[in-house]
DNA sequence: CAATATATGGAGACTGGCTCCGCTTTGTCA
DNA sequence: TGACAAAGCGGAGCCAGTCTCCATATATTG
């Protein structure tokens, strides 16, 4: 959970110190609070001032963005292995499951991602590109073995996803309740 | 869009005025500015002060559920037409459709909605009633008819709706794609 | 036309976001 | 090693929003 940011000047010895201390404390914060945690309280906790926070992070999803690295590295792993998986079906489910999955791992965080994506210039946006770009090729390989409706859009597939765990938030779901509403808007109604 | 809380004494003249004046003013800033809108900007813009919107409405819940007050009702009439629809299937689909686009009426709505069918104390959650009924008997009907699987749950689909509501007005939908959305969700994936 | 219950409004406490700028620390180079 | 410029810091302070408290004002009633 630490060096980044390697383009440019390389940063002073103290403000690397201190944005590694940022990062950490934040997604501990995120973890306990939301994406909505308070920034200042975040700074105080890194034993930074305010000033110092926003200087390094100009947004709250820039320092979401940077929180959320590791477990982002992850979910692109976990694409990449699904892209070999022989059932290209199944593939696509543990995909969506997966996915769903990793969108809970701080509460508001559908939100914030859903907003992100309508703001290419949002550092967060470009963070999301495995998530976007996981699901764009493992639902064209389903598309392919006719697992799949061909008129089925990946952008609205992402969108489905997320909202579906905004909902699971919103009610304090358990992963067998998020697992039940994916199975019925995935199989549909009938 | 008038007259009501009609049980206990009836307010005082000047209060009633007051009353009606605020619900009025919210309306309206909930359409322009989403569930989000300023309390204070709202008492200002009604010629009141903080404190006797707050007495009348003491949380935002409260005030919105008096905005929606006529919506609601339409909606409630949407449900009883569509109860004696002869197809069910057709109403189901036409019922879906309409909650959601209901849920569009003011930015945020979804939200605000979602979180108050948490809290069964919220006054919101107890305006919403059309909304959950409705899809209750509607979904109820369809099942009879063999439309729609057996073990599809009314609470999910109206948590399925909510969702859809919501990834629409992230994405700043339109109509058709959120219909689209819905089509996906409905019919599922393949 | 009191007397009284009812209702008002706005000052102000508090929270969180975000900025600005004088001061401190670091890295460098002689 | 010492001194200087660049880099970085932090916290005071402003803004916006929520919500409360209570001295004051107004409607109603006999």
């Amino acid at each position: 959970m630490s060096a980044d940011a390697a383009t440019k000047r390389p940063l002073r010895a103290d403000a690397q110190r201190n944005y590694d201390k940022i990062v950490q404390v934040a997604a501990q914060a995120f973890a306990e609070k939301g994406t909505g945690a308070s920034l200042d309280d975040i700074a105080c906790r890194a034993g930074v001032g305010p000033g110092t926070l926003y200087r390094h992070f100009p947004t709250r999803d820039a320092l979401l963005a940077a929180a959320l690295g590791d477990a982002l590295a992850d979910l692109g792993a976990t694409a990449r292995r699904l892209s070999e998986e022989p059932d290209a079906a199944k593939a696509l489910d543990e995909w969506i499951v997966e996915l769903a999955r990793h969108l809970r791992t701080y509460g508001g965080l559908p939100e914030s991602i859903a907003t992100a994506l309508q703001d290419p210039s949002s550092p967060l946006c470009s963070s999301c590109q495995p998530m976007t770009k996981g699901t764009a090729t493992i639902l064209a390989r389903a598309k392919e073995a006719g697992a799949v409706r061909a008129d089925v859009q990946a952008s609205d597939l992402n969108a489905l996803i997320g909202s579906l765990a905004w909902a699971a938030e919103q009610r304090g779901d358990s992963d067998a309740a998020l697992r039940r509403l994916i199975k019925l808007a995935t199989s549909g109604l009938r």
